[in-house]
DNA sequence: ACCTGAACACCGTTCAAGT
DNA sequence: ACCTGAACACCGTTCAAGT
């Protein structure tokens, strides 16, 4: 621990790849994806890009490690939130309630969540509920389809929630005011071509964004549930 | 009619709207997301980068102009291969079998489709699926959560298949080489804080990708009836 | 070992100028 | 109306040079 060589007058301000990673999740988180550039990170940490370089192999990884931490920080949530009773069901639960939150709060790691699989972060999110799911004790098959079925949903939606937020914010609208626009153009469409849309273009309005999400959750559930105890031809 | 100026010796090689589009699936499909450039396309199209702005106004409708394509051939395809006495259920299956394979072969229109929720892609794919759930008679509030559950996991599964397909192309590895290499590094974690992620990494090799997409489809299916025909408290 | 900052090879986009 | 292509304002990344 020699590292700590007071550059400047305020104490232990010299650059570190923690340092870099804390002022990446403050750039993406205030100014979107588009926020984070070696230029920006540099001002910041009143250093220059190549300094950057030297703790840190690229952009790519930078990214990466910014979302791992938030992953990582918002599963240990989950973990200790959950009373040593918790059944599998209410754990799963926790634990995409949790990601959701968290992408709702910084959009940028579903985005990125999108894009790196089979890296940290996700096998992070495959380990926590391919345990639950194991602990449900459904047969061999059943949990790798449906510890996939979970978290392919929760991706699925961790994208467009984000991609949602991502759009609002471009335009400058906040969530009601951007989800009245979608339900306008929705409800403008052709109703020959697009009935089923413009039907549901009211119900956009006044969705629980959370609830729908359970609720998908608890759909495939449901369906383990019943493919684990009945088995069809 | 008058727009056929025949310009170059070959015929009705003008610059259209159309054309563009074509030239950066070309693209996309050969070169990958990278691949898509205004100085590439311009080559291509034997033609200024204005030019090319003259009928497209950024690189994002582009892309969307792009991946709507895809998409609205591979719905069409879907919608016409099914006999008119084919089930709701089956219907679903076909659609994201569908999708799956589209994305398989045009791996940017899975990363593309993370990025535009609610414009066209997204709501020719939402009103494919719509109708089938709501043909399947279930209730108000189960059609509009099994839509979003089907929806979402699509998209999860689209995304996920189209980044690893996309970081497969980095390493310049084909598809089994790359789940080997993955496989192997879940093998080499940490037993403790990964006993799931290692104990599947096996299965990971042999797993065959449509069956596993489809058994998530009929798991969400499966949740959908139990929960449409038996009301918990 | 760690940092500086100019330089390089790119981008998407614009726009005066042409036809 | 449609096209040209140089120019602008950016990027991520590298690297000789410093301490």
């Amino acid at each position: 621990m020699t590292k700590n060589t007071r550059r400047g007058q305020g104490g232990d301000d010299a650059l570190s790849r923690e340092r870099i990673i804390d002022a990446a999740i403050s750039l993406l988180d205030s100014s979107g994806e588009g926020g984070l550039t070696f230029r920006a990170l540099s001002q910041t940490l009143a250093t220059g890009a190549g300094a950057i370089y030297w703790h840190v192999a690229s952009k790519g990884e930078l990214l990466d490690a910014a979302c791992d931490a938030v992953v990582a920080h918002t599963l240990a949530r989950s973990a200790a939130a959950a009373p040593g009773n918790t059944s599998p069901q209410a754990a799963i639960r926790a634990i995409g309630l949790g990601l959701f939150d968290a992408i709702d709060a910084h959009p940028w790691v579903g985005a990125q969540l999108a894009r790196a699989p089979s890296r940290m972060p996700m096998v992070r999110i495959l380990e926590a509920i391919g345990c639950q799911v194991r602990a449900l004790g459904v047969p061999r098959a059943l949990e790798w389809s449906g510890g996939s079925a979970l978290l392919n949903y929760i991706l699925g939606v961790a994208g467009q929630n984000a991609a949602n937020r991502q759009l609002a914010h471009e335009q400058a609208l906040v969530r009601d005011d951007f989800l009245a626009a979608v339900a306008a153009q929705w409800a403008a469409l052709d109703p020959d071509a697009y009935p089923f849309t413009r039907s549901i273009a009211g119900q956009l309005r006044d969705h629980d964004d959370r609830a729908d999400f359970l609720a998908g959750i608890d759909l495939i559930l449901a369906g383990m549930a019943a493919s684990g105890t009945r088995t069809p031809g």
